[in-house]
Formats: C-alpha cells, structure tokens, sequence
RNA sequence: GCUCAAAUGGCGGAAUAGGUAGACGCAAGGGACUUAAAAUCCCUCGGCAGCAAUGCCGUGCCGGUUCAAGUCCGGCUUUGAGCACCA
C-alpha cells in the first residue's frame, strides 16, 4: 500500500467533486428538502481562524449524512463584507475597501475549499455585491413605506474614536465593540428600525421553533418584557404631568420623591422656572460624556440635582415631592423618568440617604431605616390609605384600577429591547436609499433607482463633526426629489454591517434573481432554514435582528414562514493551548493552513470534531491532532488485510452498534463519541488483523461525512462502485444490535461484588443463581439477613443485607 | 448583583432514562522490530496498602433522598458566558 499522502489526494477530490457539481442544488418539489445553514464568515484580513471549521465541519457532517439518505440539501455559503474592520484597513493602507474585500474573499475561498466542505459554490453571496445589496435596499424602502423606518434626534452611543454612532447591542462593556475606544453619549439625528413593534411576537414565536433552551432565554432576557403602569404625577403649577413606568403601582403611597433622566424634554420646556437651571446644565454635561455603562459603572456613588422650583405632586395622597435629575435614570427605557420608592428599593434607599430625603415603610416588614425591604412575597400594605392591610398582589389591582378611574395611570407592558439604530457615518456599508426634499420631507428612492450605489471617494475618512464619507460629494448628494422633482439631497448615512446579513439566507435560495430578493417558488420549496448552527455571540444581535426582518418580510408576502430558522444549536469557541482565547497579542493563534498543510484537512476535521462536547469550548492540543491523523493513518492501511465478504458472522453485534451509534450520534451533534465508536471498530479489524469487504465499505461510509477525501480515496482504491457521497447511507438493524450475552454486576449493599455472564434471554432467576454461587458474595451475605434482592435487567443484580 | 452554563485520572474527555465511573484519544512507562532512530505493533496506566488474591478511598465542598447518586434535592465554593442602577 501506497503511504497516506492527504495533499495529493485531497486536491483531487476537490477538484472532481467541483468537476462533478457534486454539491450544486436545484429546487425540486418531488424530493423532500433539507436546508443547512452556517453563519457566513465576514473575510476578515486574517484569514480563517480555528474556531471557523468547527461549525463548518459539524453542518459538512450532517448536510453530507442527510444527502446519502436522499434528501436534497442545500448547504450555501458566502460573505458578509461590509464592515469596519476592511474600511479602516482601506483608510490605513489608500486601498478601495472593494479591493481589499475582493482579496480577502478570494482567500477565505481557497481556504474554505481546501477544507473539503460540501457547500454550493454556485449559490454563494455576497453582501457587499450590489446586485444583492439592491435588495438590501429594497427592504430598507419597504420598511420606511410602512412606517418601521424613522429619523429621530436622540442621544446615541457615540464611539470617539470611530466617530461612529453604535447600537446599545454594539457596546460591550462599555467600550465600542470594534475599536474597544470610549463611548461616550451625544445627541444625533439618525435612522432607527422599530425592532420593538415586533416586540412581543419575537418572544411568542420562541415557542414554535426549536432552539437550544439557553439561546431563547437569553433572546427573552434581552426582549425583557414587564407588566406594569404607567402614572402620571402632576407638576405642581404646571399644565404637564411627569409619566413614569412603574411595576409596583403598589408602592405609589411611599413615592416621597421623583427623579428625571437628564435629557429628559420636560427640562427644557420648564427651565424658567427651574432657578438653578445653570446647575441643571452643568450636570447634564456630565451625564453626556458617559456612556450607559459608565453610568451604571458608578452605581455605588449617586448624584444629582434636586430641581428648585418645580415639584410634583403625587396623585396618591395629594402630597407635593421634590424633583431630582440624575443620570442613573435612562432617556431610553421605559418614559425617562421614575417616582421613587426608597423604602422598597435599593437604588432609591441610596439616592435618598445621600439627600437626606424621606423614607416611608409601605409594605409591613420592618427596617427600611436600616435598608429597603424588597421582600414582596409576603408583607401587607401600610402608609397607603385605602390600600392598607392589603397583600402586594391585591395592592396592586386595587392601586392600578384606582389610577386608571381617577385618570392618572394605566397598565402598560415595558419592554427593554429598544429600537435599532440603523445608520452609520461610514462609507463600507449600503448606501440608505433616502431622499431629503425642503418640501416632501424624506422620500424613498423609487425600485427602478436601485440599486443605489456606492460613489468613488477621495477618502474613506468622516468628517471632522461625524458626518459620513459620502456627504463629501456634492455632485452625489444634489439630486432631485423623486416627489415633486425639486432639489433635494441624498442621505449620506449608510447601513449597519447587520443589514446585509439580515436576509441572506433567504437569497440562497435564489441568488441571482433580478426581480425580487428571491421568487416565492424557490422560497417555498426551501424555507425556512431546517438547521442553522452559529455562535453564542450572536444571539441578541444577528439572531434577534434576522428574525426581526424575517416576520416583517413574512408580513409583507414576501417570506412564506413567519420564522426564519426551525433549529438553532450553537457551538463552543475553540481556545489556544493555553486556555485562553486565541489572540495575536496572546500569542496562542493556530492558523488552519498550517495544520491542513501538514496533517491534511481530513485530519482538522477528525480532530476539531473530536476535541469534545461541541457546544463547550475546547481548548487547541496539538498532541490531539496526531492521535487524529494517526487514526486515519490506521484507516488507511486497512485494506492491507482486506478480504471479500459481508459481515463476520462474530461482527455483526459490534458493526450494527457502531452504525446505529454513529447515525444517532450525527444528528445529536455528538461527533466525539461517534468518532470514538468508529475507532473501537478499528480497533477490532487490527485486533483481528482481518476486515471483509462489507465491513470496510460500512466503515468508509459513516467516515466520509468527517473525512470525505480518505474515504472517497479508499472507496475507489478498493473498486468501488460510483462516488462515495452518492451511496446510501448505511442501515442497521434494531434487533442485531442487541448483545445475546450480558455482563451483569451483583452487589451487596451497593458495592460490586463480582461479574456474572447471563443469556440475554435468561430472567432474574438465572441471576439470582449465578450471584450467589460467587464466591465473594456468599463472603459478603454470610451470617447476615438478605432483606431486600433488586433486579435491573441486563445490569445490575443487588443483594441488600442486614 | 442578576441570569445561564460548567467542575470527572498526568491531559482532552466518556457514562441512554438513578444502575459496574474513567469509553475513545493524548502523554508516560515497559516490551517487540531495527545497526540506530522514526514509524509501526503489543502490554501497563485514578489513589493508598499488599508479592498476590484482595481491601479501602475516589467525579469541586457540606448535607439529604435511595437498595444504588458523576447523574436527583438543599446549601456553598470556584471558573466561564451573557446582562446590569430596567424602575
């Protein structure tokens, strides 16, 4: 036998399969379908990491298993390439970020290839393309056309460094997630998406799909809905009342003050009556320069400003309460302002100390002068006029249908999810395909203007006040407005990276339609999505986003399931040697190539498949991949003692576990103890120095969705017939999986005592016989009562002795 | 602080559904082959005691339920991830 030489015999399976369009799909409503999805990769100037072909691998395994069982699967690929990373490249090096993209792609591409997966080629995408981004667009008008569009001046997280507006979901920790620079807070007119109108179906519909349980409960975490009221405190000789959210409605008679976010627009509308308005100012400042998180980083320190000159009154006893601004409350969630209860709430209890401010007891359990008492499972209202003696759940019946009659409140569901700021002051994204007329205000570009494309610059870089990259074009922004036909510029503002990945999946199933994202023939057959595996990372951004678009394309007739994806599982990140995440400045990275270069890629995938349980981080061992190739090395010289035939008589019980093992293992995403199954039976061919024929091609079969190129090779070195990724998928039979022999272990009082061998067929009392001819067993009963004889069959057979 | 995971040999990790803990792989040690090395093949491999048979201990810690607990329950500790003054 020739050696195992995976880079000869790699490449020419590469090359027959794409020869042989093995992997390209068509629609065909006879067969049944099966649409397998990874994230696509954004192609970063890096290159592939490790952590790519972990997911690729595990949906490779399974598109591969399912077409063997005649499915018709589509398993797509492409490139999410809008983004900041390639224009600040591009800003850096002079290059036009489309160059740098083109490069990158063609890299990732080699790469990916090189790896043996069975994508589609022919279906692959490309975000930055403008014949896929016209339909980016497109949806962007749809969304405008039916009011989930809009323009509003509002404080955004503004990355300094960057110069870029960001999403709450883009702040991490408090630093921009891309550049790691300050956020700080600044007000700015930009584009939001009402992600929030969709609210309350992106939770209901969490039941209908089939998602790893942790993802939904972070996807509802992050919705974060709560029931409650909505009050309004009347300021005191003012025509305005101050609205608050409130979940304790309850708590109302122990408000004994209120506090405003510092942006909140009622400041301004009463700043001559407010006499320390320049204090008000000054704090106001403050607050702007941190962003959400540093307001939070200092909670332990409150500040504010009492407000002179205007007080609240509070509708529940008629009492007049002071006014603070202070930045721990937020413009964006819930009315930008709260009535505080500082006997039953710990930030309130510290903002009142500190400002020596009242703290009355409402609910009965005692020491809220040492601390809040949040305790509300059980305790009776006190303090609180009509609402005394009653229980929290009561109270807040009562307090609620009390507001609402005397027309002070009403119940309202809150929501923490906030609307997705949607543009960007950044030239490597989709053009916004908006106008802006002195007349008509903002108009949608018409369809036949798509798509709008991105104009050639001098330079990639904002303006010094923020604004994008395209505003420098004069001869690009001038234009006409669609309406009236008046003068009106363009909007400058491109889309966030998360656009064009919002609805690519549903382009692969029609990627080079001219007339529409994809026709609902195709859409029909494919969607939605039976399978789609990516990072946990993902899962309020990309995840949430997607979905979002997904029920307001289904709404609008263009998508067919009101749910994009049926399945969703995630996969654990892959971590240097060390432990630690893979990083440059870590020194720990482990670049792909290397590792197909030197082991071949069959080996990456056996071993990144290996490495263990595949939603747990795993870390790199390169000790791991040579126990990997070593095992394909051992495949490989099997048909060095081949013979012809189907399966040993005495191998029967051991092949048809392995293929049941494997099959099930597969779809579990089990694949380090289907591979382990794989190398046991290995192990009996060497044991036995023989394997037959049937045994090999079995064998070769349930390897190739893990290591297609040394199973396709063995396969035709053997003369086998047609391609191995064309034969059916191996059966096996239920009953022969079924050992005849059984191990049973007898205990006494729990503890193993001695093995005994039974027919499978054979009852207790065969056990029973056999158990207490041991020796050791009758030791351990001697001179002791058996009380108690349990029989688990095929297991265990214990004797519980006194 | 809140939510969700996780913790098993020298290492990565197995253990359907409460039923023989450590599958499979790595590393290590020993042996065969070889002039030698690599590769390959075979054997050993949780700890303690023992020549051995065997005995005792052992799945982060403390308790509990059970004939039986890595697995279930209560209370902790540590690590990781996500969120965070959310009203």
């Amino acid at each position: 036998m020739q050696p195992y030489e995976p880079k000869k015999i790699e490449k020419k399976w590469q090359d027959k399969w794409e020869g042989e369009k093995a992997f390209e799909t068509r629609t065909d409503p006879a067969r049944k379908k099966f649409y397998a999805l990874v994230e696509f990769p954004y192609p970063s100037g890096q290159g592939l990491h490790v952590g790519h072909p972990r997911p690729y691998t595990a949906l490779d395994i399974i598109a591969r298993k399912r077409r063997m069982e005649g499915q018709n699967v589509l398993f797509p690929i492409g490139f999410d390439a809008f983004g900041l990373p390639t224009e600040n490249y591009a800003i850096k090096n002079k290059v036009h970020p489309k160059t740098v993209t083109e490069e990158n792609i063609a890299r990732f591409t080699a790469q990916l290839k090189s790896l043996g997966y069975s994508f589609d080629w022919s279906r692959c995408v490309n975000t930055t393309d403008s014949a896929y981004y016209k339909w980016t667009q497109w949806i962007f008008i749809k969304l405008f056309e039916k009011g989930l569009a809009y323009k509003s001046e509002m404080p955004i997280n503004w990355c300094v460094s960057c110069k870029v507006g960001l999403a709450n979901e883009e702040v991490v920790n408090g630093v921009c997630e891309r550049c790691g620079g300050e956020v700080v807070r600044k007000v700015k007119s930009q584009w939001l998406l009402k992600i929030t109108e969709y609210a309350q179906r992106l939770i209901d519909d969490l039941d209908d799909v089939d998602y790893i349980e942790k993802v939904k409960l972070q996807q509802k975490n992050w919705i974060g809905r709560s029931k409650g009221s909505e009050i309004d405190f009347p300021l005191d000789g003012a025509q305005d009342a101050l609205r608050v959210f409130t979940t304790r409605p309850d708590t109302v008679f122990g408000v004994t003050y209120m506090v405003m976010s510092p942006e909140h627009p009622l400041l301004d509308k009463y700043k001559g009556k407010i006499s320390n308005w320049d204090e008000v100012i000054k704090y106001r400042e403050e607050a702007a320069k941190k962003s959400d998180f540093e307001r939070t980083e200092l909670a332990k320190d409150k500040t504010g400003v009492r407000l002179l000159g205007l007080e609240a009154v509070n509708p529940a006893n008629g009492g007049k309460i002071p006014v603070f601004i202070s930045d721990y409350v937020l413009i964006s969630y819930g009315t930008g302002a709260i009535m505080a209860v500082p006997g039953h709430d710990e930030r309130d209890w510290d903002f009142a100390k500190k400002f020596g401010l009242p703290i009355i007891e409402v609910v009965a359990g005692g020491g809220v002068d040492e601390a809040a008492y949040t305790d509300i499972a059980d305790g009776k209202m006190v303090n609180s006029g009509f609402l005394d003696g009653m229980s929290v759940a009561e109270a807040k019946a009562a307090a609620s249908k009390w507001l609402r009659e005397k027309g002070y409140g009403a119940e309202k569901i809150n929501y923490k999810l906030r609307d997705w700021v949607f543009s960007r002051q950044r030239y490597w994204g989709e053009p916004i395909p908006i106008v802006r007329c002195e007349k008509c205000g903002y108009a949608a570009l018409p369809e036949g203007e798509l798509p709008l494309t991105l104009p050639e610059v001098e330079s990639y870089t904002q303006t010094d006040d923020g604004q994008s990259p395209l505003s420098k074009i004069p001869e690009w922004v001038n234009t006409t407005c669609p309406k009236c036909g008046g003068p009106a510029q363009r909007e400058t503002d491109t889309m966030p990276q998360w656009a064009g990945s919002s609805w690519y999946f549903l382009r692969y199933t029609d990627p080079d339609n001219a007339e529409a994202p994809a026709s609902p023939e195709n859409l029909k057959y494919w969607t939605p999505v039976d399978w789609y595996n990516g990072g946990m990372e993902h899962t309020t951004l990309h995840l949430l986003y997607s979905r979002f678009w997904h029920k307001f394309l289904y709404d609008i007739g263009v998508a067919p399931t009101a749910e994009p994806y049926l399945r969703r599982t995630s996969h654990g990140m892959i971590l240097g040697e060390n432990g630690e995440k893979m990083s440059k400045s870590r020194g720990n990275v482990v670049n792909p190539d290397e590792i197909v270069d030197e082991f071949g890629a069959d080996t990456l995938r056996v071993y990144e498949m290996f490495i263990g349980a595949f939603e747990l981080a795993a870390s790199w061992s390169m000790d791991g991949v040579k126990g990997c190739r070593r095992f394909l090395e051992r495949v490989w010289r099997l048909p060095d003692f081949m013979a012809e035939g189907g399966y040993s008589e005495d191998l029967l019980t051991k092949i048809h576990q392995t293929i049941k093992k494997v099959t099930l293992d597969y779809e579990a995403l089990k694949f380090n103890t289907a591979i382990a199954a794989m190398m046991s039976l290995v192990n009996e061919f060497y044991k036995r120095e023989r394997v037959t024929r049937s045994e090999f091609e079995t064998l070769l079969a349930l390897l190739s969705p893990v290591a297609p190129h040394i199973s396709e090779e063995l396969h035709e070195l053997a003369g086998g017939r047609d391609r191995l990724y064309k034969t059916p998928w191996p059966a096996y039979d239920e009953a022969l999986c079924e050992e005849d022999k059984v191990t049973i272990a007898v205990q006494v009082n729990g503890k193993v005592k001695a093995q005994i061998e039974i027919a499978a067929d054979e009852g207790e009392s065969a056990a029973e016989e056999k158990a207490f001819a041991e020796k050791a067993v009758k030791n351990a009963v001697e001179g002791k009562t058996v009380v108690k004889k349990i029989y688990v069959k095929g297991r265990i057979y214990n004797i519980v002795v006194k």
